[in-house]
DNA sequence: ACTGCCGACATTTTT
DNA sequence: TGTCGGCAGT
């Protein structure tokens, strides 16, 4: 007869040697602390380069070969693109079960619930998740009569309304707040910003849109309004692991609350010193409240950095050292031999593009691989020179930030034509594709629209059913939407339908209709490796392709790209060498936040995440003077790096030189530059 | 009613 | 830089 043990899932400490992995040799003692921290809340306060990712993905290998489930493991990160290399190379050290464990982002994780639960809270089943430009389409509808009483005053704009209602519900602070701190030259509308919430609101309700604040609200609410949908979806997350901790809202924080509110176990790793989200709500001060938040909270610091030479952590630490805000924090390497940074000053924006194009070719003559270097910059457009003297140079590249392509019209314009067969209530797709035909403006839209949605349940044959001076105008959108009818579930198909019928609009819209042509071309490629309409158009929404991403798709087998980026998408990721380019007064810190302590903090902190990027060299370059509307003008370096010493930051000369063997490739003044370091 | 043109403008950073 | 609003012409 067989005899039957019970064997409860062991959370205890056991033999290290016992685990596949090599823990003990592989982390330091810190380190070691948080990937075998057992029970309860932890805070991992992290510097930069300490092994934060590192710590999180061995955190989650180690739960796993301790028997936890790993779909009870959720790791919140901040961008899907963290959340996927986290789980890859935990997927690497120990095996596929890492796969299994829900990672992603905030967003996509809430959007997952309201898909299966929403309806219990009275969401539609079908809602549409829209990204902030289709959010400003639905404010610009309802701001309309207000704008027009107050013609001579300056109402606000539908991306200041958007922004003052999204603060609100992030931060969770009444809209007064919000238009003290920020907006204060609109406080007497403040009533009617408050009917605008209203009615964007019952918009969206009766539309079933969805925007990003939406995702984390109704998965807040569900989870507050409805005890056993919290023991519920609690009860499958044993342990709760957040990445970037110092960057999430109140919002998201009342979240995690929840969503750990069974087992207890959430650890949230994160650095004060690299808050840099807080124009989107971010509050430091939930990292100083966790412990409060969470009681017999364990905190572990992280503080050994790896990554960076000791020269380059010495700026970074004087750099941080001129907050107002006093962070606890000097950074320290074993890696005392480096070369010291340099800031390089040069005559203008196309010199200072020369000179990195030039010391890129260079350092990969150095056998240092593209894709080890970035270039990183405050705003999207920073870029734009150097992007030019890139292609010249044939260098590949691939930007992260700035715009990104499914927010480019011609993209919206054919995903709008999928919305509206997924959700038929979706008027702001209805209005985009209707304003597509020649002859329907705002009026006749606004009025087909009316027609479709006062009819029975289905919208497309309401619209067969139009006043004969439209059917007309509408016979091609009709037969398109005939033969899309049959290939519902391939988004593949479904796009090359569209683009057949939108091309030519295209072509007559746009004036650089060639571009935006070869961009759907690939979008039709990017389509058809999807198995759902729903998960397409949530993916593009929540997870936008960069710029590149459409072009980088037919190049994979050439040299791996050079990096641009935004300082803000940087964050987690490291380079052999980083390009800090633009380094300007107005530019970091950025001209808005010059009259405001805490924002200018936050610029400092920015300065202080791109130069933390760097393992082995690092440039601060900056232009002296910039083209402007009449001509040019002298700039003023960065407030942040006046009067750093030249042994912390060396300043470098450049010397100009004719190249006469290559005369031909000379064009309009692209002087050769060789550098030289200065004394 | 719709389209196209012109001048003014404000202009981060991201899910 | 491209986007927005107003205006005149079809």
């Amino acid at each position: 007869m067989k005899k039957f043990t019970l064997k409860k899932p062991s959370y205890e400490p056991r033999d290290p040697s016992s685990y596949t992995i090599n823990y003990e040799k592989l982390l330091n003692e810190a380190q070691m602390k948080a990937v075998f921290h057992q029970k309860g809340p932890a805070l991992v306060i992290a510097g930069a380069g300490t092994g934060k990712t590192r710590t999180l993905t061995y955190r989650v290998s180690r739960l796993i070969e301790d028997g936890v489930p790993p779909e009870q493991i959720l790791l919140l990160t901040f961008t899907r693109r963290a959340a996927a290399q986290m789980l890859e190379r935990a997927t690497s050290l120990l095996d596929e079960r890492c796969q299994k464990v829900k990672g992603g982002t905030f967003h996509h994780y809430c959007s997952q619930i309201l898909y299966r639960f929403g309806n219990k809270i009275g969401l539609s089943d079908s809602f549409t998740i829209i990204d902030p430009g289709d959010a400003e389409d639905v404010i610009q509808l309802i701001r309309q009569p207000w704008q027009s009483e107050y013609k001579n005053e300056r109402f606000p704009s539908k991306k200041a309304l958007f922004h003052i209602i999204s603060t609100h519900l992030n931060k969770q602070v009444p809209v007064v707040d919000v238009l003290e701190d920020e907006f204060k030259r609109f406080q007497k509308f403040h009533d009617h910003i408050i009917e605008i919430e209203q009615q964007y609101q019952d918009y969206k309700h009766a539309n079933g849109l969805l925007d990003f604040d939406d995702l984390l609200i109704q998965t807040k609410f569900l989870l507050e309004d409805q005890e056993d949908m919290r023991a519920y979806i609690a009860g499958r997350n044993r342990h709760v692991l957040v990445d970037e901790y110092q960057d999430t809202n109140r919002l998201q924080a009342d979240l995690i609350a929840l969503l750990s509110s069974k087992f207890n176990n959430v650890m949230a790793v994160g650095d004060d010193a690299q808050s840099i989200y807080s124009f989107r709500g971010a509050d430091l001060n939930n990292m100083f409240e966790f412990p409060e938040r969470f009681s017999d909270t364990s905190i572990i610091r992280l503080e050994e950095n790896y990554r960076s030479t000791q020269q380059i952590l010495d700026l970074a630490n004087t750099l941080i050292a001129r907050a107002s805000r006093k962070f606890d924090k000097t950074l320290r390497s074993p890696k005392t031999d480096g070369d010291l940074p340099g800031l390089i000053k040069t005559q203008d924006e196309r010199e200072q593009s020369q000179f990195v194009t030039q010391m890129i070719l260079h350092m990969r003559e150095q056998q240092i691989e593209l894709s080890d270097m970035a270039v990183l910059f405050r705003n999207g457009r920073d870029s734009y020179d150097l992007e030019v003297e890139l292609n010249r140079s044939n260098i590949p590249f691939v930007k992260f930030g700035g715009q990104k392509i499914t927010e480019a019209a011609h993209i919206k314009d054919v995903l709008a034509h999928l919305r509206v067969l997924y959700n038929p209530e979706d008027e702001i797709a209805w209005n985009r594709i209707l304003m597509l035909i020649d002859g329907i403006g705002p009026k006749s839209a606004g009025e087909l629209i009316n027609w479709i949605k006062s009819g029975g349940q289905n919208r497309v044959e309401r619209l067969q059913t139009a006043s004969d001076k439209y059917l007309n105008k509408l016979k091609s959108l009709l037969s398109l939407f005939g033969k899309m009818k049959p290939v519902m579930d391939q988004p593949g198909e479904l796009v090359t339908f569209v683009n057949t019928y939108y091309i030519p609009i295209c072509k007559k819209k746009f004036d650089d209709a060639q571009k935006r042509t070869e961009d759907l071309e690939n979008f039709e490629k990017i389509a058809a490796k999807y198995t759902s309409v729903k998960e397409l158009l949530e993916d593009l929404v929540l997870d936008p392709l960069d710029g590149t991403a459409i072009e980088t798709e037919k190049s994979e087998k050439d040299e791996s790209p050079l990096i641009l980026s935004t300082i803000h998408s940087a964050k987690g990721l490291e380079w052999h060498t980083v390009f800090m380019i633009q380094c300007l007064d107005g530019v970091i810190p950025s001209g808005y936040s010059v009259d405001d302590n805490e924002q200018l903090d936050e610029e400092l902190r920015l300065l202080y995440v791109a130069c933390t990027r760097a393992k082995e060299q690092l440039f601060l370059t900056l232009p002296l003077t910039q083209s402007g509307g009449f001509g040019d003008f002298f700039t003023n370096p960065s407030r942040f790096i006046k009067d750093i010493p030249k042994d912390t930051l060396e300043p470098w000369m450049l010397n100009y030189e004719e190249e006469d063997e290559n005369a031909n490739q000379l064009e309009d003044g692209n002087q050769n530059l060789r550098i030289d370091e200065g004394s």
